[in-house]
DNA sequence: TCGCTATTTGGTGTAATGGCCATATAGCCA
DNA sequence: TGGCTATATGGCCATTACACCAAATAGCGA
């Protein structure tokens, strides 16, 4: 049976852009982090506990994604969530997760 | 000021691991086809436009990553669904988007 | 201004991803 | 069995992602 996209294929490339920016486990935890509050880079890079430039890295790519926004003051930049939606992102994943834990129990018994 | 990851290191990996399956256009585009049905293969490399081989090894990464499940009936394969979580996951991608194009107008003003 | 600290940027090596082709596998039907 | 169709797998190549180091940039205080 024929099946219609139902976007354009710039849209799926947008969305997947978005994704990708989620797909990385430091970024995950740095969003997890920036959940409650502001947070600067010197201390996402000791939470992360990669090299500075990398923890740097990492959040210009959640910045072009869209997801944090960063303010300057003096020395230090300090990240923030610039979106509010990302419960249902963690929700998703997390039930996709118990739900694989669950299957791999079920074959071991 | 010292944060702590909520969670462990692998905690992370697992949900990175997750992420990765959903950030690729061809796999968003497969995993909204199967919202509704399960496809065959055939119609979902009809669908996604590319090699079968290539659909046929998405398909694989979104098995893995247990977001989609197989039944075999003759010689075809179809797909559907695992999870019905995926709602969450696309409201926050859309979101986002949204968003984004919003401060995009801002700056053109 | 000088030096110290925080951050970003550029360079480089390496690993992972994703595309296609060719081939293997498996069911179905004549 | 032989041939056709549907799918999966292996190989190969180009591109991307990501880690670290080194160097550039910028604010601040002596």
């Amino acid at each position: 049976m024929k099946i219609r996209p139902r976007h354009s294929r710039p849209r799926y490339d947008a969305r997947a852009r978005i994704a990708k920016a989620l797909a990385h486990p430091s970024r995950l935890m740095i969003l997890e982090a920036l959940e409650d509050r502001e947070v600067c880079v010197c201390d996402l890079t000791d939470l992360v506990g990669a090299d500075q430039s990398t923890v740097s890295k990492h959040l210009a790519v959640l910045k072009q994604a869209g997801l944090v926004e960063d303010r300057k003051d003096g020395v230090m930049v300090f990240y923030k969530l610039k979106v509010c939606c990302l419960q249902g992102f963690w929700d998703c994943i997390e039930t996709v997760l118990s739900q694989n834990l669950k299957a791999q129990q079920a074959v071991l018994r």
